[in-house]
DNA sequence: CACCCTTTGAAGCTC
DNA sequence: GAGCTTCAAAGGGTG
């Protein structure tokens, strides 16, 4: 068994060095830790593993060989069983409950791989000791690996390109994107047998059932749920091939948690109890499960409620296969971990602005290089998802929010009239959170109910019969709906008459944005023409132009969500009515000079 | 519990 | 083709 171990742990091994036998370069990286080394002896790791193994002379090793009647460059599970039964090891399998199931079924399907599948799951290191683990031997152990549902493995194993960090809480973040490279396999051009069908629903290659995989599998479900993947992919941007899942009756064990999901939940039985592994699959999304469940129970007590519970439930049984990470989202993946380290921040948000400068910062050979893992990626998600487009997930993860906001829209309008609304738009000059203008943020008490929702302002509206938006110097500007200046008309006495509202010095500018961006944007408003000449010619009027035409309700700009981000940006960030391309130094910076532009 | 925030980039959509 | 929108990751914050 060692030694199987240790041809196991060749395939996932980065080359290094040279091997014994072939002279092929190989090393063994510490990705696993076998406590035993082919004698049955505990180790304490995979160096001594190999020291353990060079004291064995040649002539003992073929003696053994022999006496096991082992030939060369293949093995025998009869033997492996035999030394699985040494004590020592039993008595450390036991404790590998899920790893001893799982290679129970694993010796039906045989293949060497079927170690390098097992052993890795349980993080082991092993040590070389007989090369047989040579490329080509990887094929028929990549092949079932695809099968078995590890087809995103790392397979570095002779590519230096990129170091291999397999460690579950430190998984290096480009390391799936490792998978992607052609170089020793195409994911895209996976054996025929496992592009046999295409989902006609979702145009995704469907995988036979293979055909030497045992249908039934004694294997408990919650114990192979229990296996960690071999290689950290748990949460890598990594697509399985067998996204159509294994054609019924496929081993309950292996389906049973659908998180491991290259299986699609439409083709699992629904195992709920057994999401007990928490495998979740990077590219696919399952659908909630607990919602099918209550459907489906719903359903049963009526037969036309219950066919709209499994229509709904088909729905939500679509598989929702990610989009690919572009270059910045990897480039986040890696970087995000050091920067939470080094800031001691936790809010993504704060972390992704960092990341967005450092970015930035960033040369272009540095750049180029996520760019390139990122074409990578999504030239293997288009092998992978052929009939998949990024229009699939639209509305799937705002539907909600965009269904409820329609809603509110309407409410609001019902309830809260807006009168600039029936206005021709040279009046509609209302700008939203007018009670945030006049009272801060300190004083939300003070606020008019819309305006604490981010409404528009009723109590301003109606209590003063204005719907002018205060005469504003740029900030406020910014944060109202853009308006034409002649729109604007804003009286010069207007503009003296609320200071406290207008005139928003760049606070938060000069605090938050960086010396050069604040500097250059003081620059940069100091010589621009005035805040509302700019504005009208700003990118951002145009984004939401649709907005100044006067009925349009102000309080749909979030709608739009650039206007909306940057606008709620500006105004958490900036406290209230504070000048707005300040909050933060990337996007307003952006906004400022896309108008200037 | 769903969504927001925040970033950049890719892709889809609209005009 | 320009401009806008959505989504991808992440996790604390919010309602």
């Amino acid at each position: 068994l060692g030694r199987l171990l240790k041809k196991s742990a060749f395939m996932f091994a980065e080359p290094h060095g040279k091997s014994r036998e072939n002279g092929e370069p190989y090393t063994f990286s510490p990705l696993f830790s076998c406590p035993f080394n082919f004698s049955g002896k505990k180790e304490v790791n995979s160096k001594e593993l190999n020291k353990e193994d060079m004291k064995m002379s040649r002539g003992k090793k073929k003696k053994e060989r022999e006496r096991e009647g082992a030939r060369e460059g293949s093995f025998s599970f009869k033997r492996l069983e035999r030394r699985a039964k040494r004590a020592d090891f039993v008595e450390w399998l036991k404790e590998k409950k899920p790893v001893q199931a799982l290679w129970t079924q694993l010796k039906d399907w045989t293949g060497r791989a079927a170690a390098a599948l097992m052993y890795p799951r349980e993080g082991l290191a092993l040590g070389l000791e007989e090369s047989g683990g040579k490329p080509g031997s990887l094929a028929s152990g990549l092949s079932l690996l695809q099968r078995v549902g590890c087809w995103p493995l790392s397979l570095n194993a002779w590519s230096n390109k990129v170091p291999v960090v397999q460690h579950p809480h430190h998984v290096h973040p480009l390391t799936p994107l490792i998978t992607y490279s052609n170089e020793h396999f195409t994911p895209g051009n996976p054996p025929p047998h496992l592009q046999a069908d295409v989902d006609p629903k979702t145009g995704i290659p469907r995988p036979p059932h293979p055909p030497d995989i045992s249908p039934y599998y004694p294997l408990s479900p919650g114990t192979v749920g229990q296996i960690p993947h071999p290689l950290g992919w748990q949460g890598q941007p990594v697509y399985p091939i067998t996204t159509g899942g294994f054609r019924h009756p496929y081993p309950t064990a292996l389906t049973v948690n659908a998180s491991m999901s290259r299986f699609p939940p439409h083709m699992v039985p629904p195992h709920h109890s057994l999401h007990t592994t928490g495998i979740p699959h990077p590219a696919i999304v399952t659908p909630n499960v607990k919602q099918e469940s209550s459907h489906s129970d719903i359903g049963s007590l009526n037969s036309s409620k219950h066919q709209d519970a499994k229509k709904e439930e088909e729905k939500k049984k679509q598989p929702h296969i990610k989009k690919p990470l572009n270059a910045f989202m990897l480039y986040m993946k890696e970087m995000r971990a050091k920067v939470v380290a080094e800031c001691t921040l936790k809010e993504s948000a704060a972390i992704n602005q960092i990341l967005g400068r450092r970015w930035h910062a960033l040369s272009r050979e540095e750049q180029a290089k996520y760019y390139e893992l990122a074409r990578k990626e999504r030239q293997l998600h288009m092998q992978l998802y052929p009939g998949w487009s990024a229009r699939d997930n639209y509305g799937k993860k705002k539907k909600r929010k965009r269904e409820k906001q329609a809603g509110e829209g309407n409410e609001h309008r019902e309830y809260f009239p807006n009168p600039c609304l029936s206005l021709p738009p040279i009046t509609d000059l209302s700008a939203p959170k007018k009670c945030r203008a006049r009272f801060g943020l300190d004083q939300q008490n003070n606020w008019c109910g819309p305006c604490r929702r981010k409404k528009k302002c009723i109590r301003y509206i109606q209590g003063e019969g204005s719907c002018a938006s205060p005469p504003s110097s740029d900030g406020s500007l910014l944060e109202s709906p853009p308006s034409s200046p002649s729109l604007v008309s804003p009286s010069p006495s207007s503009k003296e008459s609320q200071p406290q509202t207008e005139q928003m010095q760049p606070l938060s500018l000069t605090m938050k944005a960086p010396p050069l961006l604040s500097s250059s944007l003081h620059q940069h408003l100091s010589m621009a023409p005035p805040p509302l000449v700019l504005l009208d010619n700003s990118g951002a009027g145009k984004k939401s132009g649709s907005l100044h035409n006067g009925s349009l309700d102000p309080s749909d700009i979030p709608l739009s969500r650039p206007t909306g981000s940057a606008s709620s940006r500006l105004t958490s960030a900036c406290h209230s009515h504070s000048l707005h391309p300040s909050s933060t130094p990337t996007q307003p910076l952006s906004l400022v000079t896309k108008s200037m532009d």
